[in-house]
DNA sequence: TCGCGTCGAACAAACGTTTGACTTAAACAA
DNA sequence: TTGTTTAAGTCAAACGTTTGTTCGACGCGA
């Protein structure tokens, strides 16, 4: 983690490794409190590098905040899109099948939430995502355009496949947002549910029985068979 | 604490006027701009007061943001208490009406909402609660004890009213939070449906929308009757 | 008179940023 | 090889500003 100075940690340019540190340590300092909350004295601290560093390599907070947001969206986008677009052609083939699009759903939620709240290590990514929800930067449009319309998308998608109405239509938006907020709920509010539950934190069992939940409401909000016990 | 009865906020003594704006000035713009955002001089400035009046009135900064926090529990407690003890009793009555129960639900719903995202006035509230479950602090468990535990205790027992099954049940617990979510989805990605949707704003028109779909999904989810297109 | 509340001014600490000297790796000439 | 140059990167120290807080004087009703 706090690579030893003078040499590079990686091939390439010596500050390579410095900039990444950077990007990592505040990814993880501004997802848990947030921008103002952060101080660059506690980012190269926790990064390891001097306090200098950030200014040499992004010119200064707020850029480094941008290229943060813009790190941690091109993770998402290469998690998100192919399974967006793997959806929406599952939709396509099953047709009238309403058991193959009751199965399609059901993994399409599960790996959402699971990027939400799944592995600790990418929490800090949806720390920031509902962080720039509540509090829009100028680096929102980055996100919104770089993710979360794709997925927006394909869940209205879902509900247009599985109603039978337009996707376009502003009520199968609505519901799709529905169905987002039941994921994004447990994201946002994991102090909530763990308290509820007598829970510490997620664990990969847990984040099961979330993801077991919120399949059970969904396909049935949306009159889609139950997920069986076994796959069919 | 910030109680007041037996005591009017105007008439008695000098200071209670200024103390109030105090917190007036500073829910709002803590719910925008979050705690470390907004500095003590922008406070006194939007409260038309004196710098050393945070000082005097409360101590510090720290000790305005828990007078806001227990100010707004307040304020929640008395909307949501008698509504959840109204839905309880509401289902109990209903025993195994169906119709009665998805009524009593969507009504209960379509409160929630509203607090949530209704009025323009009441979004700070809305604003804060979310911020301390992504950022908890010491305040929080005034927050979760005196308003956001009982709402989910109603969920749950809406869920099990629903499904049969107990109220204490995990899985029940986790649905009941998913149905939250999706209040909580609209309130914390408002940017992302006014993005979606071209909304500039929530409207109270705009409001029932989003409520007309929330009671379809969960009404759905739940397997209770939908809405009915007037009142039975 | 006293005590409460207000006010402008000032405080020390912390903030983001800048500076200039130093270190390093690679390129070039002999 | 050897010596020099060059540019990139690192570093401790300091910059000017803003932060939350404190202070002492002042106004006013009791």
């Amino acid at each position: 983690m706090v690579e030893l100075p003078g040499y590079d940690p990686e091939a390439g340019g010596r500050g390579d490794g410095t900039r990444q540190q950077l990007i990592d340590a505040a990814l993880g300092l501004f997802a848990v409190q947030g921008y103002d909350g952060v101080t660059t004295r506690a980012i190269t601290r926790a990064a390891g590098v001097n306090l200098a560093a950030i200014n040499y390599h992004f010119g200064g907070k707020q850029q480094l905040y941008r290229a943060v947001i813009e790190d941690i969206v091109a993770r998402i986008r290469g998690r998100v899109w192919p399974a967006a677009d793997a959806l929406e052609a599952a939709l396509a083939a099953a047709g009238g099948d309403r058991r193959a699009v009751a199965e399609a759903v059901a993994g399409f939620l599960r790996l959402v939430l699971f990027t939400f709240i799944g592995e600790a290590a990418r929490r800090p990514i949806a720390g920031l995502v509902l962080r720039e929800y509540a509090m829009p930067s100028d680096a929102f449009p980055i996100i919104y355009e770089g993710a979360v319309e794709r997925m927006h998308r394909a869940l209205a998608a879902i509900v247009a496949a599985a109603s039978g109405r337009p996707a376009e239509a502003p009520e199968v938006i609505l519901e799709a947002h529905a169905i987002l907020g039941q994921c994004l709920g447990f994201a946002v509010a994991r102090v909530v549910v763990c308290r509820r539950l007598g829970w510490d934190d997620y664990t990969p069992e847990r984040t099961e029985q979330v993801a077991a939940a919120v399949a059970r409401t969904v396909l049935a909000a949306l009159d889609l068979p139950p997920p069986g016990p076994a796959r069919g």
